[in-house]
DNA sequence: CACATTCTTGACCAAATGGTCAAGATCATT
DNA sequence: AATGATCTTGACCATTTGGTCAAGAATGTG
């Protein structure tokens, strides 16, 4: 992996680099402690960098907090996004649901950074929330709707099963400890990402009355 | 509302009501921060007191965060807590969830505090998940079994059914904010917890087969 | 090579933090 | 009322916090 632009004779990683470095970093802080939890020192000393080279890529402690919020809602949006109404409802959810675990498993500390938001209430993401996240959430509510209303699916509270939907999955990335400790396991692997994923899409589309078998362990 | 013993001519509340007031501030500030984020002032401001007091009643901030984790846990395993394996499973699971539902509803910091807790890596929950938790879910997953074994009931994973049933309704709690944006409501009250009950209770129970009616709203 | 620009960093600072302490207020008991 | 125990609190402290700054290192460009 090299810079932006090649670099020809030089040991020091890039500044966009190191920019990353220092992003990534915050993530995982700002994902454990949240933001008022979160410590300046421990992101310099995550990233291995001194602390004031933060303060040079990123104003102060909440402008590094909202650019990692920022790439943790873009990254949330690329699930479901691409949804074609004839497609069969089955199919869509099932492939949202093992994207959504995908992501959960792939990327927990992005999930933790939303939780934290939210528990903390939304102060920076309220905006969002009524905005964008509002308008995304119906395009998709309105094809569930239309399934609905064709009779290809039970019906049911759309926004509520998307809702429980996105719970079911970040469960398994905001509550990890938890789920490894009670499942006796000790670590997220892919194969408990696979039992979980089958679990859940079959559970879920049963409740949406799309199960193609009856009986299924 | 009198303290322990009738106190006979004092307008300062009793000292017992104060440690009291202490631990429910505390409670609503671990569940909005954290713990690191938590600050000990704030809690102070909360109760109305001033901060030496707080550590006239708990010696440290962790040991008052131990007390909060304390009492959220005991609220935590009221529910499903007396199974007959014999009863309807129907019946069994429509109460817990809803009775889950009630206790988010009612008091969405206990949740939060957890929720920290989890993200956070359960710093000072392990022990209890490996132990009391895990025995608690094992009473209840055997009950589930052996409902599963007489075909009272979908075969289901039960550890991963509990675990969706928790996080489908402590998410009303811990992302009270989300769910209040996208329905368009403004609080979260008596009418919005019932409507999310059914619609939890409906759908969930069609997951497990055990829908009494096949079409709802 | 010169030289301005970009980037890094050790030393430092004001403010905030968890916590202390001793003086005072209130209480139960005699 | 006297007294010892319990409880409250204003003033204070050592440490940590987010953030600054100026000196220096590396880099691109003429």
């Amino acid at each position: 992996m090299v810079s932006t632009e090649a670099r020809s004779i030089s040991n020091r990683p890039s500044s966009d680099a190191i920019a990353q470095r220092i992003l990534a970093s915050a993530k995982d802080e700002f994902a454990q402690f949240g933001y008022e939890g979160a410590r300046m020192q421990r992101v310099a000393d995550r990233a291995g960098v001194p602390k004031p080279n933060i303060h040079y890529h990123y104003k102060s402690k909440r402008r590094l907090y909202l650019a990692v919020l920022e790439t943790t809602i873009e990254s949330w949006n690329r699930a479901f996004d691409d949804v074609d109404p004839e497609a069969n409802p089955a199919e869509v959810l099932e492939a949202f649901i093992r994207d959504k675990l995908s992501q959960a498993q792939q990327d927990p500390a992005a999930s933790r950074v939303f939780a934290n938001e939210m528990i903390q209430g939304a102060p920076n993401l309220n905006t969002y929330l009524h905005t964008d996240m509002q308008a995304w959430l119906q395009t998709r509510t309105a094809v569930i709707r239309q399934w609905m209303d064709q009779n290809k699916m039970q019906k049911v509270d759309p926004e509520r099963l998307i809702f429980l939907i996105w719970a079911a999955t970040q469960h398994y990335a905001d509550f990890q400890v938890q789920a490894l400790a009670l499942l006796n396991r000790a670590q997220f692997n892919e194969q408990v990402a696979t039992e979980t994923a089958d679990f859940l899409v079959s559970f879920i589309l049963r409740g949406c009355g799309l199960s193609s078998e009856s009986t299924n362990t």
